[in-house]
DNA sequence: GGCCTGTTCTACAACGTTGTACAGTGGTGT
DNA sequence: ACACCACTGTACAACGTTGTAGAACAGGCC
């Protein structure tokens, strides 16, 4: 930059105005240091401003694992929406360590970052000071409620529920649910498990423990697994909840192993719409979570707060819940052909304010 | 750091000594100093530090999207192999845009990173004047070869063989390909094609043009319809080679579509070992092109790249094969019972030096 | 003419580290 | 007794930018 100015004729600091489009500067010295920049193939050097202004244009996500589809694919969806709001995302896999989304809380990347989107899969509701940050942070997911941060999460009661008021419709009765977390009242487990007890018991179907199946992590091997301890225990089953899509996959492969017809025999139904879903054979019905809606907004929010930290004020916290939808597929005879889906039924979301919990 | 060093009554610089490991540094001192530390609640900036050595700790990882499984794959396995050598990786969506891609080789990290590893999907042989950067740099796939930047890349020509072989060998003639690019003499798409050539020629066959399905993106969707397209055209197949593990998966359903049994009238491979193909039903056999291998390779030749930056001598340019392997499964009947598999066979890897080709 | 406002540009001092050069201090070998 | 070395710590000047305050000038208004 010194360089270009002693070329240019002018002070550092009007290059420095120059690259940062100030307003007021004859164009004739615009353009004899645009010149000279063009002439020296001058670039500014990102660190130091960085260092001067205490910006860095960087967010950082934390997620559990890239390597599960749903992560990869909300990792997609931030990145564009940041490319968007000229913001670059700086990506922290925590692994499923409690002690990774620990250190990311504690600022891992603070001085590298403007701001933190965690969508947190060990932590619990006793964590909640955990959350008291003095960098902008905006929340994912359903394990953390109530935490001094804007959140956004999905509609998992309303769509769990009309999924299983879905199933009803279709005549089904013995629906199975594979993924449940046993004594757990937070979580996405819990609250899509709520919304499936809502739907049978306003029908006046009493949920039957036996069809709840259980299954730690949420992967393919889990969902194939539980789906097959289900099946071996000889309950009667016309219908499968799997609380997400992989699992999904997982059990579709557990059926198909015992030569039972998808949806002939059993209907099986899906929770987030990644894209395997749709490939699958037969493709899977799920709940469209509202990816995109869910990136945008989360990133709307943290560029937000990240605003906000000049000044004094504050804004309430905000939470906010994208529209969710049924994409019906094969898996539940909802389409006419093959390889065709339609929307079954839409879930409105919301957006609100609310007051962060007490932390312990 | 300042307030650090008033509260331990030493200089600024011992502190950064201390902080730094700096190893003459009497324990009493040192004590002081963590002591202060401890009871300011110090962090050091990182900024700063990356502004006064030049050095960031960071790598940029640029593919071409998350939502693809074998890229979420390859960036969950490059940021483990990052860091257990403690660097973070920056991700760089390049979405399948030249434009993308050669920002990206133009510096548009220089200063946030140490670094770059880059899988080009639309940068050509003749754009190879666009690799001589001035910063560390790792080339990984198979469309560009001979770049002045170390390389790591696929056994595809000898997998691609074996795998061929492996289908003869099963007594499958009519072996039909998914994914192919006309006029294409490099890429993946071109070594892999060559692959299957040789094995049929070795073994006496001639390649059958109407076997060769086109498919310019491999995304599953793209796998079904060149998959339909040579179903319908009424050519005898009763074996499908798809060139990646997403048209594999796109494949299948196409197949299934039809009432098409798998392996029983057609056999099927994939390519990559994504996740997905052990999930699928059934499950699909494929190359592992050894991920985890490519990774830590990729990772390690960078690592020494940055080491280099310092002096003046420059190692020659490096490519490392990783080992592949065929792993059989369900869709081509290689296992005696569902849900398992075997290695096939497996392609040795390599590591050798090379010259850069001259650019245009 | 004097005052005020707006435009255009500059000088200086940060931002928070680390590299360099050097100054003590104490021990060791001759 | 002296030179020499290893250890321990310090002072100062960078790294490359931007915020702040203000200078110089022009034009408009009373």
């Amino acid at each position: 930059m010194h360089d270009v100015a002693a070329r240019a004729g002018v002070s550092v600091k009007t290059v420095s105005n120059v690259v940062n489009g100030y307003p007021h500067i004859r164009p004739s010295t615009r353009d004899r240091v645009e010149a000279a920049i063009a002439e020296l193939g001058y670039r500014m050097n990102v660190t130091a401003r960085n260092l001067r202004t205490r910006r860095t244009g960087m967010i950082a996500l934390a997620v559990p694992e890239l390597s599960l589809p749903y992560f990869a694919e909300l990792a997609d969806s931030v990145i564009r929406a940041a490319e968007t709001r000229g913001l670059t995302v700086l990506i922290e896999q925590t692994s499923g360590s409690r002690q990774r989304e620990i250190d990311v809380l504690a600022g891992r990347h603070r001085d590298t970052t403007d701001g933190l989107i965690i969508s947190p899969l060990e932590l619990e509701p006793d964590d909640l000071g955990l959350f008291d940050v003095d960098f902008p942070l905006v929340v994912l997911g359903e394990r953390i409620f109530g935490a001094p941060a804007d959140h956004v999460t999905m509609n998992n009661v309303a769509a769990a529920r009309a999924v299983t008021e879905h199933l009803l419709a279709l005549g089904r009765r013995r629906i199975a649910v594979v993924g449940a977390h046993a004594g757990e009242s937070v979580g996405s487990a819990a609250l899509r498990l709520q919304g499936y007890t809502e739907a049978l018991e306003a029908a006046g179907i009493d949920v039957d423990p036996a069809l709840i199946g259980e299954a730690g992590l949420w992967h393919r091997s889990t969902g194939a697994e539980t789906m097959g301890r289900l099946l071996d225990s000889g309950t009667e089953i016309d219908a499968v909840f799997a609380l997400n899509d992989a699992m999904a996959l997982g059990a579709l492969h557990a059926l198909h192993a015992r030569d039972i017809d998808v949806p002939g025999q059993i209907a099986l139904v899906g929770f987030d719409d990644v894209d395997d879903v749709r490939y699958s054979v037969p493709t899977i019905t799920s709940v469209s979570p509202g990816r995109e809606q869910i990136a945008g907004s989360a990133v709307d929010l943290l560029v937000a707060r990240i605003a906000e930290r000049d000044g004094d004020e504050r804004a309430p916290f905000r939470r906010v819940v994208p529209d969710s939808s049924i994409i019906g597929r094969e898996s539940t005879g909802d389409v006419p052909r093959r390889g065709e889906e339609r929307v079954v039924s839409v879930q409105h979301g919301s957006t609100e304010d609310f007051e962060p919990l007490p932390s312990s």
